[in-house]
DNA sequence: AGCACGCCGACT
DNA sequence: GTCGGCGTGCTC
């Protein structure tokens, strides 16, 4: 197209700003210029310079108003055609400005700018005139490994000065190096783990999608410890092989996964992966995020962010436990990490595997279509067997008043823990108590700016509003009535349980596992180092506790209210409880000991239980199915939302009037709303929601972005589009 | 997102 | 009479 253009006619450049802008702003190529699409630039925004990538290119000027330059083409490795690609088509997936992807695309500052250098001093051989202790020392560590001014004067306990000297005496040699330095080269042909045949079998499978080269997603569906890691290992693995210049991305949806994983890649390939997450510190995110815009970082671990990350030559996707509702979440962004993987491994032609023992239904349906290929691993890795499920029905074993364990399973506890074996009781509730009530007046303590209770935590003797984060010390008396000691807390979290477990097993050793407790990832880490050792018997954890850990030690595992989840009412309430509970049983019984599970439920005939009792995975996923496809609902119908807040409730109202009114309705597309949504308030600010359901064939998004542009939002309004929401509040 | 412009309250 | 509050609007 450019190849053989005039270079001296004068050209446009159409420049996207990481900005909430609707589109790419135009821009005078300076002569003498030369850019391409893709490039880096700095360009004059109003009174400011801002950063920008160039879209397009086009011969011509501004016509009757004179466009102004480009300031400055940056030196960076450019975005590929298909990271503009995917940018384009996230935003208009999304329903959102193309600017605010590229924004989340560029998380790191000074990814952009050359690696930041440090001095080191290595000896030069030469020695100097006269020598001294001193110098002999510092002479000694330089020999050792070569450091910095300071690091050296460090180890040889002397001052700088010394350093210095050496140096002027031609003893050492100073060198810059960058700050940043690569990622080492994965080495694919070491020896992995033994697979056993199934998993053989499914490593057979993966090395020929990944052989065929180009797009096909496929889901890599195995029971919990059927050892999927390794399966997917030997993907990566081939491709190396294969493409020594490839990169690989892993998609985790917890950062305290990354650690077991990054082990795992030591193990198979002798180097660390590049970690991406938001516990990042800013150093090590622009070397890994430079790193990856350069193509030198072959293999990248992250969580969901990771897959805005701008790959040079990405081959191979892998989002481990898909099904994962962390996934969606909001980073700025609303977006399901997995959908976006499962387009972006379209658009860069690369083979993406979405692994689980629990596949979504949307991943399963795209399975069973044939959209995906359908890779199973049938046995659990080496001698573990699945554990033996059972339930506790608590209309018959009812726990004491005020208690939590039945009888049943405190037994199974007691017998477990003389074994020397390992708990887990799992209770998705963080804090004490989910309820804090005034026994003299019946008073509920409420999150002061949104209607919900506020949870009680004893570790920080605080009460907590986990909405909006909202905190305060726990009164001694009753804001309402004024009763002096009257606050009772009503219900269990896991601290509770905790207690009643100590209580009952004074000998043991308990410990808690939420993200209150394991403050940090290296709190999680400590955490689960020791629990690996065996230095904890009984472990009381929430959903975090579920998810992905070995613990080899762990034969039983206690629910402590099964039928939580299945209340809410959501759509995918049953999916995901039965999710969480065949995840949570799948952490009993991993190596060689037989696991078992027990639920404690008032419902055992509910069919996500009784599917889970019968390990009948699928026959409960084709109801659900069936019932989602009657109702129209994902992934057989679409589902968008629109969430409206601001701190002026008739304004906000009067909006989402003016907005209703303005939608483009049509046969094949509901609209439902505006309504007051459970979580009405949020910090001050009020909320309505609306929801979309249209027929598989409609763009949603599509529907969304002309919706949007049919009104106008007051400045003081936000309006939030969510394209297959998870969370309905 | 910045940054300016703009129209109403308490101060050198 | 000004300094400054942040509501509204624009940036190629």
């Amino acid at each position: 197209m450019s190849a053989n253009r005039d270079p001296s006619a004068p050209q446009i450049a159409t420049v996207l700003l990481p900005l909430p802008l609707p589109e790419a702003f135009d821009y005078a190529v300076p002569e003498g210029m030369e850019l391409n699409e893709g490039d880096h630039v700095v360009v004059p925004l109003g009174k400011r310079l801002s950063h920008g990538v160039v879209w397009g290119l086009r011969d011509g000027t501004g016509g009757n108003r004179p466009l102004k330059p480009v300031s400055e083409r940056l030196d960076a490795p450019p975005f590929t055609a298909s990271m503009r690609a995917f940018i384009d088509w996230t935003a208009r997936y999304l329903a959102e400005n193309p600017g605010l992807v590229l924004q989340a695309t560029l998380r790191s500052r000074g990814g952009l700018s050359p690696s930041p250098t440090e001095t080191l001093y290595h000896p030069t051989g030469q020695m100097p005139d006269r020598m001294t202790p001193a110098r002999q020392a510092v002479l000694d560590a330089a020999t050792q490994e070569p450091a910095s001014g300071a690091e050296l004067a460090r180890r040889a306990g002397v001052s700088p000065g010394v350093v210095k000297g050496l140096a002027d005496a031609g003893a050492l040699r100073a060198e810059a190096r960058d700050i940043d330095q690569p990622f080492p080269e994965p080495d694919p042909y070491r020896d992995g783990l033994v697979l056993n045949d199934g998993q053989e079998a499914a490593a057979t499978q993966l090395r020929r999608l990944v052989a065929a080269g180009g797009f096909q997603a496929a889901l890599l569906d195995g029971v919990t410890g059927s050892g999927k890691t390794e399966v997917y290992l030997e993907a990566i693995a081939e491709l190396l092989r294969r493409e020594p210049d490839a990169q690989v991305l892993v998609l985790l949806p917890e950062i305290a996964l990354t650690q077991a994983v990054t082990a795992r890649f030591e193990e198979r390939f002798g180097v660390s992966p590049a970690l991406w997450h938001s516990a990042i510190g800013p150093t090590e995110r622009r070397r890994a995020w430079r790193e990856i815009a350069a193509g030198r970082a072959r293999l990248i671990a992250g969580a969901r962010s990771a897959i805005f990350l701008p790959y040079r030559n990405l081959r191979l996707i892998v989002v481990d436990e898909e099904h994962d509702p962390t996934y969606k979440q909001d980073d700025g962004l609303t977006y399901h990490a997995r959908d976006l993987a499962v387009a972006r491994g379209k658009i860069e032609g690369a083979v993406t595997i979405l692994a689980s023992a629990t596949p979504s239904l949307e991943t399963l349906v795209n399975a069973r279509a044939g959209r995906y290929g359908h890779i199973r691993l049938a046995a659990r890795a080496g001698s573990a067997v699945l554990p033996e499920i059972e339930t506790i029905d608590l209309r018959e074993h009812p726990p004491e008043p005020g208690h939590w364990l039945s009888p049943p399973l405190t037994a199974a506890m007691a017998g477990t823990i003389a074994r020397g074996e390992q708990v887990l009781l799992y209770l998705n509730r963080r804090g004490y108590a989910p309820l804090v009530l005034c026994r003299a007046c019946g008073h509920k303590m409420k999150s002061p700016d949104t209607d919900r209770w506020l949870v009680e935590h004893r570790y920080t003797g605080r009460l907590i509003c986990h909405t909006t984060g909202f905190s305060m010390p726990k009164p001694k008396a009753c804001p309402e009535c004024g009763a002096v000691d009257s606050l009772t807390s009503v219900g269990p979290g896991v601290e509770r349980v905790a207690e009643e477990a100590a209580l009952r097993f004074p000998e043991a050793r308990v410990e808690v596992f939420s993200s209150d407790s394991a403050a940090g990832p290296n709190g999680v880490r400590d955490l689960i180092a020791r629990m690996e050792a065996g230095e904890i018997d009984i472990l009381v954890g929430t959903q975090i506790a579920a998810k992905g850990h070995n613990f080899p030690r762990l034969t039983l595992v206690g629910v402590v209210d099964a039928d939580l989840g299945l209340k809410g009412g959501d759509l995918r309430a049953g999916e995901r409880t039965y999710q969480t509970l065949v995840q949570v049983a799948g952490r009993a019984g991993r190596a060689d000991r037989p696991g078992r599970a027990l639920l404690q439920t008032h419902e055992p005939e509910h069919e996500a239980i009784q599917a889970l009792l019968a390990g009948d995975r699928d026959s409960f996923l084709d109801l659900e199915a069936l019932m989602r496809e009657q109702l129209g609902l994902p992934p057989f119908g679409r589902l968008a939302a629109l969430v409206m807040s601001g701190s002026d409730e008739r304004l906000l109202v009067e909006t989402a009037r003016i907005a209703a009114a303005a939608a483009p309705l049509s046969d094949d597309v509901k609209l439902f709303g505006p309504a007051e949504p459970p979580l009405a308030v949020v910090r001050g600010r009020y909320r309505r929601r609306f929801l979309v359901q249209a027929q598989r064939n409609v763009d949603v998004s599509a529907f969304m972005a002309t919706w949007m542009a049919r009104f106008k939002l007051p400045s003081s309004i936000r309006a939030r589009v969510d394209i297959e929401p998870y969370s309905f509040l």
